[in-house]
RNA sequence: GGGCGGGUAGCUCAGCUGGUUAGAGCAACUGGUUUACACCCAGUAGGUCGCAGGUUCGAGUCCUGUCUCGCCCACCA
């Protein structure tokens, strides 16, 4: 016997490490079975376990565990991602705490602190992913800094450069003034801000007196402006172009230009430009031979070509300083407030600043197939609306500055000869391996974007490109994988770009040097290449106000407590009831809570299960039907198994186009409404041998059904009722075919009409029911009931009258050819009345007869006119016709009934 | 400025290709220890499906417009 009460904790854990201790995880590489693999989207070696992980989590384990029930040969790789600027800043935010900045150790002393601390907190966030249930091969596990996968990021890098995807150039990046990094354009957020614009007064030199009046929400970069432009066109000023203006700070003039870029309806029409700090700036002062003035050094501060007064500013702060020198001297004209955007760093928080800079960028590969891919649904969205923001984004592309400023992560392998310029690539050593003569060579000093390395993610987790590492883990059997589960947030910066390398990457160097640029790979080769075929976008999980959950507002729930409090089980499935396709999700602690129920209601049920006879044979399924002898079985008998197979095909549907919440609610509905509401209460009534097999069919196919998202009860339960000797886990689960074929023996044959039955007498009991509480009177109390119906009705009624009286707990149902001067309901069974002996009360009665007979007849006069509609007679199909006139039919009866009962209680009041 | 998604009961959401009288859970209210379960059972109440048009025999569902909330993209300084 299980225990009286469900505690989920120490279950959760036993289970966990029995799974493991067995292996069940491991891949097994069958070709008799079909692969199926997902790639966990590697999470932050600086991550704290949040509410979207174990979304992301739990949707990956109902697919992994579902795909092994189903017979196929499954690997879920898991593993964590170097986190390259996160894990940086944390670790020289430890330094600064000491006072020491990381030029201070070095960089071999860095890495090996920063090593130091993920090999501390690296991990944590998968261990507590375990306590989630998830079902990971632990045996293919990752981290991008692994030699392996660092092996194939270079590998990766030197095909690209080799075939001249990846170049080294001048361009304007997005610089981060805190990271002391570039940035690609996907980590920097635009924010709307309130700004103030300046307009500002700059003296024509050579009319004294007379002023450009210039709109600038930048004037900390007064002192690099080389040149004031106008519009060529523009009558207003082009009359000055060839004369020169006075910087209103500083003592340089500079000349007016003439511009077609300038926009005229902006501010005064009038642009100051500094080519070092604005890319439209930069362009102009490019095509006038314009000098580039910078007067922002990289970590923000203003350096001296701003002047003394300024050097070493902070650039907000020189902002103000400067309006107020401004304002002193006369210079500044008016301020505006004015709304405007700023990009931001995604990590550090801060405007980034346009910097000129040499870098290296990455020219995407194979972006036609790529949108290919999507287009012709070789790689499929859910939901699809996504494919448009993915099509887009790669109509849009622009090079991808791949380098980064930063120690930690991997260094770019490029080698640049000692005493040689670096600009010329005759002098460069582009390779995995360092050069044979290392004393002679210098290496990049940066390393690659984390980004970088995650889009191959699919290939080197599988071994790629090591043949042996691949055949090992069955790169050709697993790949392409099944499926992606991961945040639309996330679409640019790791989906689109996996796809691409899987689509460049996999190709063999001579075959791809000669196809590239010249033609299409061709649809086999697209579908071989790209890394999964779907790809599921998961919601972002919202608190109750519809924010973001984020550590920094405080307002996610820390998963740990959630299951701690509700079981892990609990959570999963308390979560995916409310996780609808994709839409965001705002989180509700009570259906975390109402999974914890159902736990403990399936707990409840096993309980009843074992209080009755534990004789029969459950050790398979085949054993449990033999049990089962068709000729006593009764009508709710056969209603429950043919629902249980209608149950197991809508629940196969629902998941396999990854509708989870659908699924859950197939299956609460009918383990609660279905099987315990009314199965098990019915069936108290009638208990023997056949229906203790049938409970302990329906209990064993509900475990099985269940056991994607309740894993650890399920598998509790399934031992302790000794459903078999392996794992659940190891179960394949039946479908409505399979499972049909073991239930041969057993006539389902008229299941829809058994269930049409039970729905009248369930109705019948509900109506009842209602108007004995109505009349208040206790449940308990043995009231007497008569029915006036048909005669087919009538034998319905006497079929089930064992259970109705049950349900009723009354003794007294008994059959009447009058109208009785008592309450009544009316069912499409017949009339029932309530015998409320002295307590009736006529006119409260009547009322109610009233307001039910008008809302029938409400009901009457929409069918009627429908049914008297010409058009809707020649055009609705006739099952719908038909159907319309059998609710008029049956609302006629009712009415009618009513009103017989409505005048012989009004004759009690005459 | 462009794009995407949502607005259905007090709350959170279902409602697939238009078809009978719009559903569930939670919360509320009433009543309950009947041999699984008070993490339960039985029952009650609660909705002009954002708004306005249109298509249709028929619209929560399709079309147009509109309001509103959210997200993504976007170098007018």
């Amino acid at each position: 016997m299980i225990d009286v009460s469900y505690v989920p904790g120490d279950l959760e854990q036993k289970w966990y490490a029995k799974w493991l201790e067995n292996n069940l995880f491991t891949r097994k590489i069958s070709d008799q079975k079909i692969a199926y693999a997902i790639p966990i989207p590697p999470p932050n070696v600086t991550g704290i376990l949040h509410m979207g992980h174990i979304l992301n989590s739990t949707i990956q384990d109902v697919l992994i565990r579902y795909a092994r029930q189903k017979n196929k040969s499954v690997l879920w790789i898991p593993g964590t991602d170097h986190a390259g600027i996160s894990l940086q800043i944390k670790v020289e935010k430890e330094l600064a705490r000491q006072g020491k900045t990381r030029y201070d150790l070095g960089r071999e002393a860095f890495l090996t602190s920063a090593k130091r601390w993920r090999d501390q907190h690296g991990t944590i966030i998968l261990e507590q992913l375990k306590k989630l249930g998830v079902s990971c091969d632990w045996s293919a596990m990752k981290h991008t800094l692994d030699p392996d996968y660092s092996h194939a990021v270079l590998s990766a890098f030197v095909k690209l450069y080799r075939q001249g995807y990846i170049y080294k150039g001048v361009r304007f990046v997005n610089w981060c003034p805190v990271t002391m990094t570039a940035l690609s354009d996907e980590e920097v957020i635009m924010r709307q801000q309130h700004s103030l614009l300046y307009y500002i007064k700059y003296e024509i030199v050579e009319r004294p007196e007379e002023f450009l009046v210039v709109a600038t929400t930048r004037p900390e970069t007064i002192m690099g402006d080389v040149a004031i432009a106008v519009h060529l066109d523009d009558e207003r000023y082009n009359n000055l172009i060839g004369l020169h203006c006075w910087q209103p700070i500083g003592h340089k003039f500079i000349p007016i230009i003439g511009d077609k870029a300038v926009l005229q309806d902006f501010g005064t029409g009038v642009l100051k430009i500094t080519p070092a700090h604005d890319a439209t700036d930069f362009e102009i002062g490019q095509r006038h031979g314009l000098a580039t003035v910078s007067v922002i050094d990289k970590d923000g501060r203003l350096n001296r070509w701003a002047g003394q007064k300024f050097q070493g500013m902070d650039r907000f702060e020189a902002r103000q300083r400067i309006e107020a020198d401004l304002q002193e001297k006369g210079a500044l004209w008016r301020t505006e407030d004015y709304v405007n955007y700023v990009g931001f760093s995604e990590r550090a928080g801060v405007p980034v600043e346009p910097v000129l800079s040499e870098q290296w960028f990455l020219k995407y590969p194979r972006v036609e197939e790529a949108k290919i891919a999507i287009r012709e649904k070789m790689i499929r969205f859910r939901p699809e609306h996504w494919t448009k923001t993915y099509a887009h984004w790669l109509d849009n592309l622009k090079d991808w500055c791949i380098s980064r400023q930063l120690w930690w992560g991997h260094r770019i392998p490029v080698w640049y000869q000692k005493g040689m310029k670096r600009d010329d690539p005759k002098h460069w050593h582009v390779s995995v391996d360092c050069p044979k003569d290392p004393e002679n060579w210098e290496q990049d000093e940066d390393v690659l974007d984390t980004w970088f390395s995650s889009a191959i993610w699919p290939l080197a987790t599988l071994g790629w490109p090591n043949k042996e590492a691949m055949a090992q883990m069955g790169f050709d059997y697993f790949y392409p994988m099944a499926d992606l589960v991961t945040g639309p947030d996330i679409i640019f910066f790791w989906v689109a770009r996996m796809v691409m390398s899987g689509l460049n990457l996999l190709g063999d160097e001579e075959t791809d040097s000669s196809m590239r640029g010249e033609a299409l790979l061709p649809h086999d080769e697209i579908q071989r290449r790209i890394p999964f075929k779907n790809v599921y976008f998961t919601g972002i999980i919202r608190d109750a106000q519809g924010q973001k959950m984020s550590k920094s507002l405080g307002n996610s729930p820390d998963p740990l407590d959630l299951i701690e409090k509700y079981g892990a089980d609990g959570v999963r499935i308390g979560l995916l009831s409310m996780a609808p396709k994709g839409q965001d999700i705002l989180f509700a602690e009570e259906r975390v809570a109402q999974g914890k129920k159902l736990c403990t209601k399936l707990w409840n049920a096993f309980r009843f299960r074992q209080q009755s006879s534990l004789d029969g044979d459950r050790s398979s399924i085949t054993a449990i039907v033999e049990r089962i002898d068709d000729v006593v079985l009764e009508v709710d008998d056969r209603a429950i198994l043919k629902r249980l197979l209608i149950v197991v095909e809508e629940f196969e549907h629902a998941l396999e186009n990854y509708e989870f919440n659908c699924a859950v609610q197939t299956l609460y509905t009918f383990f609660w409404n279905h099987y315990c509401d009314w199965y098990i209460e019915i069936s108290k009534v009638h208990t023997n041998a056949s229906v203790l097999a049938i409970h302990d069919l329906l209990l064993r196919q509900l475990l099985l059904l269940f056991h994607p998202f309740i894993p650890f009860i399920t598998e509790e339960l399934w031992h302790a009722q000794a459903y078999g000797t392996r794992f659940l886990s190891e179960e394949p689960l039946e479908s409505r075919a399979q499972l049909r074929k073991y239930l041969k023996k057993i006539d389902l044959s008229h299941g829809e009409q058994f269930i049409a039955e039970i729905d009248a007498i369930q109705a019948l009991v509900v109506a009842t029911r209602a108007l004995k509480a109505q009349y208040g009177l206790s449940a308990k109390r043995n009231v007497q009931f008569y029915f006036k119906a048909d005669s087919a009705a009538e034998g319905i009624i006497q079929h089930h009258l064992k259970h109705i009286k049950y349900l009723l707990l009354t003794k007294l149902f008994d059959r009447t050819n009058e109208v009785l001067q008592l309450p009544a309901v009316v069912t499409t069974l017949g009339v029932f009345y309530i015998d409320v002996a002295g307590s009736l009360d006529v006119a409260a009665e009547r009322e109610r007869l009233q307001r039910e007979i008008e809302q029938l007849e409400q009901y009457i006069e929409i069918s009627k006119k429908k049914l008297h509609n010409e058009d809707f007679l020649t055009r609705a199909p006739e099952s719908v016709i038909a159907g319309v006139q059998d609710l008029l039919d049956e609302n006629v009866a009712k009415s009618e009934e009513l009103k017989a009962n409505f005048l012989k209680l009004s004759a009690l009041v005459e």
